[in-house]
DNA sequence: AAAGCACCCTGTACGC
DNA sequence: TGCGTACAGGGTGCTT
């Protein structure tokens, strides 16, 4: 699943199609775009110039020329491809971005939970959004404050993007173990050693995911912009390594299910 | 505020 | 071989 440090890979291979003009636009399931209304939503597209593009959390922002933002989330199973002139079709293409230069933007997703945003403030989508796991605001004193300030469980939390902006399922994991900290653990329970590893586990498992250019598992098929898949996969300690031992301490990784996502923990290592 | 659940989707795994 | 069913998962919305 696209999480942040896949979402900043596929905005940094975007950003080659910067100053390139949209010359057409194709909608092939309706329902991808959540607004305005999908030939709106094309009417608006074409013609337009790429300015930039951006990262908030898991929603990338294209600015257009114009005033407009494209803000894309990825869902589960989104990808977006920049591809040369030429390419075959595929089966899962959703939305369609025709360039002047004739590649195509490729918005691809076979579970369909991708949505596409067209509107000139982004805030409006945005606003709610926790704070940026990787921005300066995001201090250890910051994250002990927000902890404090609630009592729920630990991954349940951090999953929630209002929290937090851009952990998913598997760095949320991979964080909590680097931390040492269990996640079922209550929030305000942390001492503030634990915040600190916390703090640190999360900014250090995301950066270094974004250096390996994402997670590519193996039965999933997260890749680049330029096609190209990540691999953290091989960095991961505890994400589908259910059995198998603990790169820590040679336990071997358990995984329960909190608020419903399958969660992976070293048992040793993460006391509850 | 926290937690549980249904829902949106479909590929895959699994039992028969 | 093929069918039905459960499940995974990010996010939202509703209920308790």
């Amino acid at each position: 699943m696209p999480e942040l440090p896949e979402v900043e890979t596929i905005a940094q291979g975007l950003r080659e199609a910067v100053g390139r003009r949209i010359v057409g636009a194709e909608v092939r399931w309706a329902r991808t775009i959540a607004a305005p209304d999908p030939t709106v939503f094309v009417q608006r597209l074409v013609g337009r110039r790429l300015l930039g593009v951006g990262r908030r959390g898991k929603w990338l922002v294209i600015r257009l020329e114009g005033g407009d933002h494209l803000l894309i989330h990825l869902g589960m199973s989104g990808r977006l491809v920049l591809e040369p002139e030429g390419v075959g079709e595929e089966r899962y293409a959703r939305v369609l971005l025709m360039l002047d230069d004739g590649r195509r933007v490729r918005f691809s997703d076979p579970r369909k939970f991708g949505r596409a945003v067209l509107t000139v403030d982004p805030e409006e989508v945005l606003e709610g959004l926790g704070p940026e796991p990787l921005g300066e605001a995001f201090t250890p004193e910051r994250l002990r404050e927000m902890l404090a300030g609630r009592r729920a469980r630990l991954k349940p939390l951090l999953l929630n993007q209002r929290f937090l902006a851009g952990l998913g399922n598997i760095y949320t994991d991979e964080a909590l173990w680097r931390a040492r900290v269990h996640p079922l653990r209550r929030s305000d329970t942390l001492s503030g050693e634990e915040v600190l590893r916390l703090h640190r586990a999360i900014r250090e498992v995301l950066a270094e995911a974004i250096d390996r250019r994402g997670t590519t598992l193996e039965d999933r098929g997260y890749v680049g912009a330029d096609g190209r898949p990540g691999t953290f996969n091989r960095e991961l300690a505890v994400y589908g390594r259910v059995g198998r031992p603990c790169p820590r301490c040679g336990t071997p990784i358990e995984r329960i299910v909190v608020g419903g996502r399958g969660t992976h923990l070293c048992p040793r290592c993460q006391q509850a």
